[in-house]
RNA sequence: GGUGCCAUAGCUCAGUUGGUAGAGCAACGGACUGAAAAUCCGUGUGUCCCUAGUUCGAUUCUUGGUGGCACCA
């Protein structure tokens, strides 16, 4: 399998059709947001175009009504992975899902699905009594893990917690973290440019966006804010124009602002992963080379 | 032309009763195995507009410039 991966914006998409029809196969979209039917102008999702001349797979695929996460999309890949390699001896996967690219390289542990009820329940507790009580909860039911996370950001104590009481196990026990063995090789393309390209197209990107209609998606989607999935750069900027907080142009350029912020953060996760080869978006001779051998 | 106000980080501004300065945003770095476009953490040297003066010492006070804004002619 051959991964392309880097930043929002730098190019993936233009390269990943140039892949695939070089090897007359299909790719695995590997994008947390692309997934959802609902968001298309503010995720980026490519032209009809471009998803008709290869198949693609997981982009529009799921409803924002649909609950979703790393641990399902590996399972599914895997299962999309073995039909196409009936079919085809490579196939491209592209995206820029950090979490979501390695629950398919290295595999997630196998936990429970959490009962949405608890996710709540807990929700309001940490409202109710604060981070503090809810870090002394983690401790004594898990002081392991206690001792290990970050103890200043509530999802992971929250998430931990809900381990924790659905198994009735504790967290730490069943963090493995063992990285599962694949049978296909992966070669992964790291995708970059200079920095102020890349935030210059994504400035663009978002004017482009605009242009598209993205202020009448948002608008449509309003009544679904408060979901997990509709907590994306590029939506809920616009949520808080249409509740009055900001102006349209204050949302923009925050919109911009954020895609900038999350495509850094984007380089930090893939930064530190040696597997990556590093090239340009242009360097389509020396990344073909590449892949050759 | 006159009067008043302003000039400090990339931007918006705060502040120093005279001892060379700090917030927000931006930028940069990092953590992160089931919410991941999420969540969380860290990083602030900049001719304090220029000039001359007062002073041990001026970004701060005074003189004169320059630029901007407002009001009056």
């Amino acid at each position: 399998m051959i991964i392309l991966l880097g930043p929002t914006g730098v190019g993936k998409t233009t390269l990943s059709i140039s892949v695939a029809n070089h090897f007359r196969t299909e790719i695995i979209s590997c994008d947390s947001r692309q997934l959802f039917s609902e968001m298309t102008i503010g995720t980026a999702v490519p032209d009809d175009e471009l998803l008709y001349a290869v198949p693609h797979h997981f982009i529009r695929s799921h409803s924002i009504l649909d609950t979703y996460n790393a641990a399902q999309f590996e399972i599914d890949v895997l299962g999309v992975l073995e039909q196409l390699f009936t079919k085809h001896p490579v196939v491209v996967m592209t995206g820029g899902s950090m979490l979501y690219i390695d629950a398919v390289c290295k595999g997630i542990d196998d936990l429970p699905d959490i009962d949405p009820k608890l996710r709540a329940t807990l929700t309001e507790r940490l409202k109710h009594f604060g981070i503090n009580h809810m870090r002394a909860e983690l401790k004594l039911l898990d002081p392991v893990y206690y001792h290990e996370v970050d103890l200043q950001n509530p999802v992971r104590i929250l998430h931990a917690l809900e381990i924790c009481y659905t198994t009735g196990k504790t967290f730490s026990s069943q963090r493995t973290k063992t990285v599962k063995e694949r049978n296909f090789r992966i070669v992964k393309i790291g995708l970059n440019r200079d920095r102020t390209e890349l935030y210059n197209r994504i400035n663009q990107r978002v004017d482009e966006m605009m242009a598209a209609g993205l202020e009448q998606e948002a608008g449509s989607l309003y009544g679904s804010r408060h979901l997990n999935t509709m907590n994306t750069v590029g939506y809920r900027e616009l949520f808080d124009y249409f509740d009055g907080n900001c102006t349209l142009k204050e949302a923009v350029e925050k919109i911009k602002a954020n895609t900038r912020k999350y495509a850094r953060k984007q380089l930090t996760w893939f930064r530190k992963d040696p597997e990556i080869h590093w090239f340009h978006p242009d360097q389509k001779k020396e990344i073909f080379e590449l892949i050759a051998q």
